[in-house]
DNA sequence: TTTCATTGTGTACAATAAACACAAAGATTT
DNA sequence: AAATCTTTGTGTTTATTGTACACAATGAAA
């Protein structure tokens, strides 16, 4: 086995890991960035193990920091995974050869198939700022449109469809729009947003009365040019509005 | 070491746990279920570990059988909690010294101090219906007024007050009190509950209309008799239109 | 200059939430 | 038996919030 391998299982917990969730918005499309692993076409979610003197959390932080290379965004644990077998949804057979192209076969059985309870995380992140980083153990880290996200390894299907609804309560008690958007944005844009992940309609005229109303958008000077037909202003965040309704609990009804 | 703990440690997972935060209602107050360690005066809430082939979700289940004999009840996780050092609000002296007296000395080192992570469920039970059971490693298991709790062992009093935030929440969006209250009881009472548990006065007038126009509570013909003043009507929930309730998502706005 | 699809804006109506008061019940006291 | 006490039961009015809806203006493209 790599000696860098071995050292890293040595140093993590082996019960427990993390796996992220995390959420990009781009051309009107939620996405989800997933993994692909090395020699095969198989796909997961990011994830990881959590050094020993590292608190959960704090893996977290870490391991969509080598994914992305952000820091300092939205991040919360959502759900976490404990059924006896995660695997159960797979064909063994095939779940194990994917394993072994990727790790070789004496690793396998010893440390991946074991029990394994994974802490779900969920991340917000500005599409654009994102540097898409693979794994050691994986060949290719890309988004995927959320409706066509194939079969993915593990539990990981339940884990993005959880972290979804979770997603869907979040946006009703708080403005979640900061972390995905860029820093200036036109207000059909942010209805786009909401209206995809909530999967429905808003009213054009009702939503900007709602926006406006918390008072945590800036209305700038500039317009959105370029596009075809008229041109609409842009916003930004109050950052300190922003994170004083946070603070607060704003109720967000949308 | 005793063969049967030395059994159970074996044939359970070493790095993950499960704590419980159990939630009853009595004589108008907010109560939670504690367990005083075997030979000391510390408490802790009821926990346990992950048998190998059980899911997390089945451990929490029969954790919460075996200290209150009550099964098929409101149960969920709420938080996951993975600090490095979950001890570090303690004196180490202290809590070796109380641990060492539940469970000698040759056995805290090596298993009870080692990094653990545990998944905090929440539960809420009909108070006169509990038998609240010690653990092998408890010689006692007992309601405590939520005000009054004493400080606990490990991060136990976080997890209480994470667990309240996370009842009150639910309570926004769910009828919660179907789990904490007798199969009677009067609208008062109901209220009262709503009110221990939000921590604020509620209109008597708006709480009824509000809770019957939710369609899941039956008046009864009888009245609850013998207290003091005018007798108040007693309501049950009616089940089948609760889970129906449940099911669709009901938003309760309390 | 005309056409086009989109943006910007305000008002009327409906639904919901909040405030509020008085008569009646049952136990207790006189 | 009557009076007293505190709680319960109930409905209306007002304020707030949410929903529906239409037309003029803009910038790009034809």
């Amino acid at each position: 086995m790599d000696p860098r391998l071995k050292k890293y299982l040595e140093s993590t917990l082996k019960e427990v890991s993390i796996d992220c969730t995390i959420f990009g918005f781009h051309a009107g499309e939620l996405k989800v960035l997933l993994l692909r692993w090395k020699g095969t076409d198989s796909w997961s979610l990011p994830g990881g193990r959590i050094f020993l003197e590292e608190s959960a959390n704090e893996a977290a932080v870490r391991i969509l920091r080598e994914r992305t290379g952000l820091q300092e965004i939205f991040l919360q644990q959502f759900y976490t995974f404990g059924a006896a077998n995660r695997y159960k949804n797979f064909s063994p057979d095939e779940l194990i050869k994917t394993l072994e192209l990727t790790f070789g076969e004496d690793f396998f059985d010893e440390k991946l198939m074991k029990r394994n309870i994974s802490i779900g995380y969920m991340a917000l992140v500005e599409f654009e700022q994102v540097v898409a980083t693979p794994d050691w153990y994986t060949d290719e880290c890309r988004w995927w449109e959320i409706s066509a996200v194939p079969t993915l390894l593990f539990d990981h299907n339940d884990m993005i469809e959880t972290a979804l609804k979770a997603l869907r309560q979040q946006l009703s008690y708080q403005p979640i729009g900061y972390n995905l958007l860029p820093e200036k944005f036109t207000m059909p844009e942010l209805q786009r947003l909401y209206e995809t992940i909530l999967d429905k309609q808003l009213d054009r005229r009702n939503f900007q009365k709602l926006m406006l109303s918390y008072d945590i958008l800036e209305k700038l000077p500039e317009k959105r040019t370029g596009g075809a037909f008229k041109a609409p202003f842009l916003y930004k965040f109050d950052k300190e509005k922003y994170d004083r309704a946070i603070q607060e609990g704003i109720t967000f009804k949308v």
